[in-house]
DNA sequence: GCGACAAGCAACCAAGGGGTTGCGCATTCC
DNA sequence: GGAATGCGCAACCCCTTGGTTGCTTGTCGC
């Protein structure tokens, strides 16, 4: 609830904003289109402006957008900081079970009696 | 609602299980310590058995972990082809932000007469 | 100054998600 | 056979979340 995070947050949090599908589109459409407005993200959604908001400011809390004040509109850009955080996280889980499934695999084929 | 999915979940799906702060522990602790019974990933996590097996359902559901029944007990393990997905997933949006970044660039660089 | 466009704010609502408790079923071990 | 362990199922509760509508504020263009 904290209106300021400003600070990186949790790896789940960052999962959590990109793991609704308005969400998702939007960093999609941001990436393909580059920097826009709210009502220029709005328009294809389906739904209404005030949601999108909503959506921009939680990819905006974890810091996967910025937004500039422009004028009379508000435009929003990527940010791949925390992308690249999601990115090295799974990177570091994968190969924490890589090391794992090694592990297994030279127990199993160690003599152990059945 | 449908009980088993066996195909590829949207990306959005994917990002959603792992949004969750535990379950993404428990997706850390399967790829610390290898396989292990839901009783196992239970102990620590200060919750229910109940809510642990919901949530590696949850991770089941879109291909995150599998199971096997092994004696009395249901043993999950991780699945890194969903975790690449993922990966695959943030790297495409990534270079297509630098691509819509670089055109951006390169636009502004051109004669705009202020 | 006035109308139109862009966005912020607040209240409200319905649905889903995370967690718990209670109980029943299988499997192991003695 | 009987106790103990490991799970599955179902009902229930509470809080968060996604979405809406209505209204106000601010900025642009003429």
């Amino acid at each position: 609830m904290s209106a300021k995070r400003a600070v990186a947050p949790a790896p789940a949090e960052l999962f959590a904003a990109l793991g609704d599908p308005t969400r998702l589109t939007l960093v999609r459409k941001l990436s393909a289109e580059g920097p826009g407005s709210i009502t220029r993200l709005t328009t294809g959604s389906g739904i209404t402006r005030q949601a999108i908001t909503r959506h921009l400011h939680a990819l905006g809390e974890v810091g996967l957008v910025r937004n500039t004040k422009e004028g009379r509109e508000r435009v929003y850009s990527l940010d791949l900081k925390r992308l690249a955080v999601a990115r090295e996280y799974l990177d570091t889980v994968s190969a924490q079970w890589d090391a794992a499934a090694a592990r297994l695999k030279a127990f199993v084929e160690t003599d152990h009696p059945t």
